[in-house]
This record gives C-alpha cells, sequence and structure tokens, in this order.
DNA sequence: ATGACACAGAAACTGTGA
C-alpha cells in the first residue's frame, strides 16, 4: 500500500495536478491539507473518476483537510477529542479544519494541519503548541494499532531541515519547544519514517514562492509521516517528490510517500 | 534545470501562509 500527505495549498487551483500526480505515483491514500473550501466546493468528479473515495472537512477558505482513497474508507473523524479551538480576542474560538482521521485499508490514517503560529508573541503560537500537545495524547491511545499520523506539521525539527534558522517567517519552526513538542510523539510510540529512509540534511518538502528559494533550495522540512510501531515495522520505503515543485501552477509544498508492506 | 508570491473572498483590497 502506497500512502502519502501533500498540502495542497488549494485543492480547486491544483486540483488537475493532484489529480495527475495521485494517477501516475500510483498511491492509494493521499492526506490533503489546505484544501481551502468547503465539502460541496471540493471538485469530486476527477478524484472519483479515478477511483478514489473522499473524506473531505472545511468550513471555510482557511484551512480545510481531506482524505482520498481507492482502498476504502470508513470511521471518519473530522477532529480528534480535545482538538483545541482558535479565535480572535473578541470572537467565539472554533474548531478548525485541520484534523481528519478515517480509516484506510485497515490503517489509522489522520491528515493534519498544525497551526502556524505566526510569531512567538502571537496567540496563534500557542495554539499551535497546544494542538501538538492534545494530539499526542490523543496518539498515545491509537499507538498499538496501525496509525499513520501524516501531515504539515509547521515544524523544523532539525537546523538541517531549513535553509536558515534566522528566517523571521519560520521563528515559530525551530523553538526548542516546538521541537520538543514535534519529538514528543517518539515517546508516545511512534517513529517518524522520513527520517529513517531519507536521513539527509538539507531535504525538504516546502519551498516559498518569494525569492526564487526552490531554485536555490532554500526550503523546509515541515511535512512528515509518524507511523506507530504496528506500521513503522511494515514500512518499506519513503519518497519525497520534489518534481513536484516545478513548474507553473505548484504548491509551495511536495508529496512525502509512504510504501507498505501488508 | 527548478526562476523572482499565491490563494480566496470581497471588493479593487485584505487575511493568511511560512
Amino acid at each position: 500500500m502506497r500512502l502519502a500527505t501533500w498540502n495542497v495549498n488549494s485543492v480547486r487551483a491544483r486540483c488537475d495536478r493532484v489529480v495527475d500526480w495521485l494517477e501516475r505515483s500510483d498511491t492509494d491514500v493521499l492526506a490533503m491539507q489546505e484544501i481551502k473550501c468547503k465539502p460541496e466546493q471540493f471538485p469530486r468528479e476527477p478524484f472519483e473518476a479515478a477511483g478514489y473515495e473522499l473524506a473531505i472537512h472545511g468550513l471555510n477558505q482557511w484551512n480545510g483537510v481531506a482524505i482520498a482513497s481507492r482502498v476504502g474508507l470508513k470511521d471518519v473523524q473530522t477532529s480528534f477529542p480535545h482538538q483545541p479551538s482558535f479565535g480572535k480576542p473578541g470572537q467565539d474560538p472554533v474548531v478548525e479544519a485541520r484534523a481528519l482521521g478515517a480509516t484506510c485499508g485497515g490503517i489509522n490514517v489522520w491528515s493534519l494541519y498544525v497551526p502556524n503560529g505566526r510569531g512567538l508573541n502571537d496567540p496563534h503560537y500557542a495554539y499551535k503548541l497546544a494542538f501538538l500537545e492534545q494530539l499526542r495524547e490523543q496518539a498515545l491511545g491509537w499507538a498499538d494499532a496501525p496509525t499513520a499520523l501524516v501531515g504539515d506539521f509547521n515544524v523544523a525539527p532539525r537546523t538541517a531541515d531549513i535553509w536558515s534558522e534566522e528566517d523571521s517567517e519560520a521563528e515559530t519552526h525551530v523553538t526548542d519547544e516546538a521541537r520538543a513538542a514535534f519529538h514528543a510523539f517518539e515517546a508516545a510510540g511512534y517513529e517518524e519514517l522520513s527520517r529513517r529512509f531519507i536521513p539527509a540534511d538539507n531535504t525538504y518538502t516546502f519551498w516559498d514562492y518569494k525569492q526564487l528559494r526552490f531554485p536555490k533550495n532554500e526550503g523546509m522540512r515541515i511535512d512528515f509521516i509518524y507511523g506507530s510501531a504496528p506500521l513503522a515495522q511494515r514500512a518499506t520505503a519513503v519518497t519525497i517528490d520534489r518534481n513536484e515543485r516545478k513548474g507553473k501552477g505548484a504548491s509551495d509544498h511536495v508529496p512525502v510517500v509512504l510504501d507498505i508492506e501488508s
């Protein structure tokens, strides 16, 4: 089975590219982030014509997560228990569309879009840390089953995972506490599988659209695949499909792909 | 080569991302 994660940065703007890639890459399950639309706006037809079922969770033009599967899709959950909410001062907090769980081919798959954090003194940063902490709490209970926590974690775990730790736009991605919150999944029984297969420094999954970041390979490694022990022991390969950042109309993230033996 | 922000919604700009 082939399981992938991809922050597509609008599924409507990227639909043709995403479906083309799905078919070319022979992917069975794709977890998407930043679909940037409501379910009724999602371009279902090309996915379904290609043989995929869909689970979609989107509230507005922000965030949004989805799962496309051709190996079954059931037990859909549009948030995890105690998932933190967020709201601007004076507004009612909302549990945003940042987590979507489903059982696909016997695997408990979570498509995750961890809050960016925005700035170290921004309430969004505390929200980011709380999101990771509460997710870890829930993940403890899923660790004995084959579980995949995949998506955009918005954390660059090591110095070699970011082109410059001084980049002010990524300050919330490199702090000790963000990195500790990221690594806490290891103590919860999970292994980050892209690292096992792709340990090389300066191997990125995101490059900003601005300032020639991609041609200069100035990116960040922030998209990951955590597998519980029962899943990790079945992992055979991971690839990062850097080609998907090329050309006009690319997302700023690329797919990360896990192969699992049955 | 891979190339100098992009997306959505509202309104000719703003919020958001990282």
